[in-house]
DNA sequence: CTGAAAGCGCTAACAG
DNA sequence: CTGTTAGCGCTTTCAG
């Protein structure tokens, strides 16, 4: 039992079976060619032995490193999305015997074109993050989850969510349930989700001759200025009260609703709220918060499948392309009391 | 200027200079013995050539893999302290030139003792986490954020937090603001972090002769059940209403808010809200909520620091034991409406 | 003070 | 069908 300190290799497979390395990787690896029967010998004694390959020097031969490098936006809006996302990259990319590490939020630029990554998923890209700016630039492939945005070079690859029409849909459920003055805390982002969704609510409201009521909201914000900007929405002096607000994060959401309340208006009748991004937690608010459903999780695995795909078509082919399926979660905020205590959830 | 694809190697700077490999190695890592003006010619070419190291062949020599690995609870009661705190183990490690990577929330257990990195940070290791005891069982130096609960082997650090006078501090900052009837809405979780806090509720509870009102939720729960939990103790039927609810998570925070405004209680005032976890989204509640702040990135730091000194201590030397400092965020759901515009916030 | 050479564990030509 | 061999990029003895 050579269950000393030493991780076994291949040579103490080969050494028992008096075979050579190499039969050993090839029966492995099941790539090269050997015998059923060898291949079965070596399998049951990497299996009594209890071999594992050993990553880092199997990809040094390679030219490849065996991990993906995963850089989330620096001031991360929804913090669930993408942890939820992040781990579906990892679970994704483990499936592959691919590691997926994080970038510093604030890593030097110039560290950043030779990553010990075979590539970089970067969620989010924004049109004004200098490190997103210089992995685009860089060698190692970049897959982004959701499109770069105009001015910035293109990556290898993308996957998106079909918002449009998940904003639109959420914007005539509104409508549908008698909202006439719709509103929307929005943050000040420049990445290709916010210009797309605002983008939605600006042609849904020319459609429906609606003025749109946008309060952008910096980015990041201070708690001061996003309580502010929710409270001119639910106060608006000069004008007719929102009888809608669609914000986008957990914490801006709380804020709308909570600061509602306050006001002594009933969320889910006189005030419908909204988010552009759901969260587990937007299931427990009293009422539940009508969202997007935005699968970070699928969306993860894809951007991860993604850049599998990106690192085996090494050379400059079709940029690869992926839509994952949004959905919009109803919920007693929109629906209203009536259907308080059963909401529509997954 | 070689800028073709190939990375650029110490065989390249050494080339350039008409010197060997390892001159070049030594001058870079500044281990070896190297004349100081070879030393200085090797590190101008080096940087004119855009030399990177290739950590994985460094580590390969040194049987390290200069990756740490990082696992976060299964279900990640608060998103945000996670995050933060796994961004701060990244950023501490990049200083050290290591990588951090993120374990599957479901890693096949046998592939566990023998991971491609030479520490891993376990945070919050519960009992009853199967990977965590494989890790614990495993070859790979543990470091825990949070003590290994009784029952789990030893890791070979740890780092935590002084939880105990944090949260009494914040039940006598309750009870100063004249709450006599606190609740507590906690999640069934047999993690140290859950021992601990409830230890110190029940104790202080005791010293002031004030039977516990704990309503315990399932771990994960259904929206469902957190939220019956906290309608009962919001609620309260059988018994006086609570005076005072303090939660975990930003959800049931929420919830707890959401329902007791729901119920025309008014948080800061006839009811007392409070979490045992700070995050962002607390901020920005209308009233803003009273936390304790865990120091999360700062505590993820200390993680990796730890993580870090662990392998060089590859003896069985002295357990690391560290504790970060953490502290009460007094807000308006505890001061009231009279500190309502400036709450004392970070 | 510097160069040659031997590996780290694994893969993949190339022989046999 | 299997063994030999030459590396991947780097570190580190051991000679010179």
């Amino acid at each position: 039992m050579p269950s000393d300190d030493r991780a076994v290799t291949l040579q103490d497979i080969a050494d028992r079976l008096g075979v050579s390395r190499s039969t050993a990787s090839f029966a492995i690896t099941g790539r090269g060619r050997v015998s059923a029967e060898m291949r079965r010998r070596v399998l049951e004694v990497a299996d009594e032995l209890g071999y594992r390959p050993n990553t880092v020097a199997r990809n040094l031969r390679g030219a490849r490193t065996g991990m993906l490098a995963l850089r989330l936006p620096p001031h991360s809006t929804s913090m669930a999305y993408y942890m939820e996302a992040a781990f579906g990259a990892v679970e994704e990319a483990a499936q592959a015997g691919v590691i997926v590490f994080l970038l510093t939020t604030d890593p030097e630029v110039d560290s950043l074109d030779r990553l010990p990554a075979d590539a970089v998923i970067i969620l989010d890209p924004a049109l004004d993050d200098p490190v997103t700016r210089a992995l685009l630039r860089g060698r190692v492939p970049v897959i982004t989850g959701e499109p770069v945005p105009d001015g910035l070079p293109a990556g290898r690859g993308e996957v998106t969510s079909d918002h449009a029409p998940a904003v639109r849909e959420l914007l005539d459920h509104l409508a549908e349930r008698g909202a006439r003055r719709p509103a929307v805390v929005f943050p000040a982002l420049r990445n290709h989700w916010a210009f797309t969704v605002r983008d939605a609510i600006d042609s849904w409201c020319a459609e429906h001759g609606i003025r749109p009521r946008i309060a952008e909201v910096p980015h990041p914000a201070e708690p001061a200025e996003i309580q502010a900007a929710v409270a001119e929405i639910v106060l608006d002096d000069d004008d007719e009260p929102a009888d809608a607000i669609i914000a986008v994060s957990d914490g801006t959401v709380l804020s709308v609703v909570t600061s509602a309340q306050r006001l002594g208006r009933r969320v889910g009748e006189d005030l419908l709220v909204a988010s552009l991004v759901d969260s587990d937690v937007l299931a427990l608010a009293q009422p539940s918060i009508t969202a997007i459903d935005l699968h970070p999780r699928e969306f993860g695995r894809r951007c991860a499948r993604a850049a599998l795909a990106a690192i085996e078509a090494d050379a400059d082919g079709e940029p690869i392309h992926e839509v994952v399926p949004v959905s919009v979660q109803r919920r007693a905020s929109t629906l209203g009391p009536a259907t308080d205590g059963a909401p529509q959830d997954g």
